[in-house]
DNA sequence: AAACTAACATACTAGTCGGTATGTTGGGCT
DNA sequence: AGCCCAACATACCGACTAGTATGTTAGTTT
């Protein structure tokens, strides 16, 4: 009666230990056995919901990751009045909750367009797509926010979110390498004035 | 007398093949077997020159990654009248003859940076000198615009340093994603704006 | 309750990796 | 000229990996 059988439930485990070991090692470095040696399952559970190690990858970034940064970064902005003041709360909320930990281990994003993206186009394409979402609901909000009459008609909203979001992966990976929360400020502070002079 | 020994000239050999595959698989993902069949040197030679595979990865980032950064972003800054048009030429510079080759493998230290700095504290500290000094370059180089007159007083030269460089990674980041060049122009572009706005 | 299937566990294979032990060769020094 | 050590080459080991083959158990159906 202990069982519990759970397929659902079990898939979900696999696949967030496996998130979890990727965001610390990389994908390449994770072995199998220690995203099982996390969760008290086996290879059979792992190749029965997983045909290989490349397609729990793709679904780390089609579910753990893609949902992430919806909820982080772009749904925030699809209902907003103000884009700019949305992104500034945004990042001053991460700004302020961010651990050490996770300043170390880095962007999950980030993480795996850096190490994946130009050694398997399967796992480029999906986190692409990702970028592509974020930038486009950035762009967006910023053109709204121009006929609104709150930001700035003069700069190209595409290009300004471009800009942004890869400033923010920059921005992220910053805090990877220095480990510094000082260095982390000063380039998040820098961007938020950016933000700051977008407005009308 | 065809032999030609030359351990200096051998060692750098296994070093910028060293490098070329790191830069193209990232540095786990790389087989010694792979960087020496690019060499036509053999195992021996290699543990010759490097006691492991990971002194190898070091004496890369310590020697090729530290002298391109060093002259393709530093030394430029130390004796140029106006840092702001110094920055955006080495920036026009890379944005018209970069390959899509190049776009796609990224930057060496952005790559390094993000694949091993939080799993190989060795890394991470040389990685980090090496931003550090880019920072602290840009800053004096600042400061000293700010001086002349050419830089707005009022921004922080510190802050607006490690932003500037946390975007220039960032956007090394978005062409290594994309593979689009028209999305990395764009970034870039919103950079060179930003740039602009820091002119007194 | 028997039969069947999905959901796992266990044991193993084939291959690859970093690293080592040992052999060979060439060139500078005396 | 001959010696000797640095500079390599070759062969191999043990560890580890992704993936497979097969066994076992829990639920579900009839």
């Amino acid at each position: 009666m202990t069982a519990e059988r759970n397929p659902e439930h079990t898939r979900q485990v696999i696949l967030e230990a496996a998130f979890n070991e990727v965001l610390q090692n990389g994908f390449q470095a994770t072995s199998l056995d220690s995203i099982l040696s996390k969760t008290g399952l086996t290879k059979g559970a792992l190749y029965h919901h997983f045909p290989n190690k490349t397609a729990l990858g793709y679904a780390i970034v089609d579910e753990l990751v893609f949902e992430q940064v919806a909820s982080s970064w772009v749904r925030p902005l699809n209902n907003c009045e103000n884009p700019i003041d949305c992104i500034l709360g945004i990042m001053r909320g991460h700004m302020e909750k961010v651990t050490p930990e996770e300043m170390a281990v880095g962007c999950p994003l980030n993480n795996l367009t850096q190490e994946m993206s130009s050694i398997d186009e399967g796992f480029r394409t999906r986190l692409n797509k990702i970028y592509t979402k974020w930038r486009e609901a950035l762009a967006d909000a910023l053109k709204k926010g121009q006929q609104n009459g709150l930001v700035n008609s003069d700069i190209d909203a595409g290009q300004a979110a471009a800009f942004i979001v890869a400033s923010i992966a920059g921005c992220a990976g910053t805090a990877k390498s220095t480990q510094c929360k000082k260095t982390f400020a000063d380039a998040t502070e820098g961007l938020m004035e950016y933000l700051g002079s977008l407005r009308l």
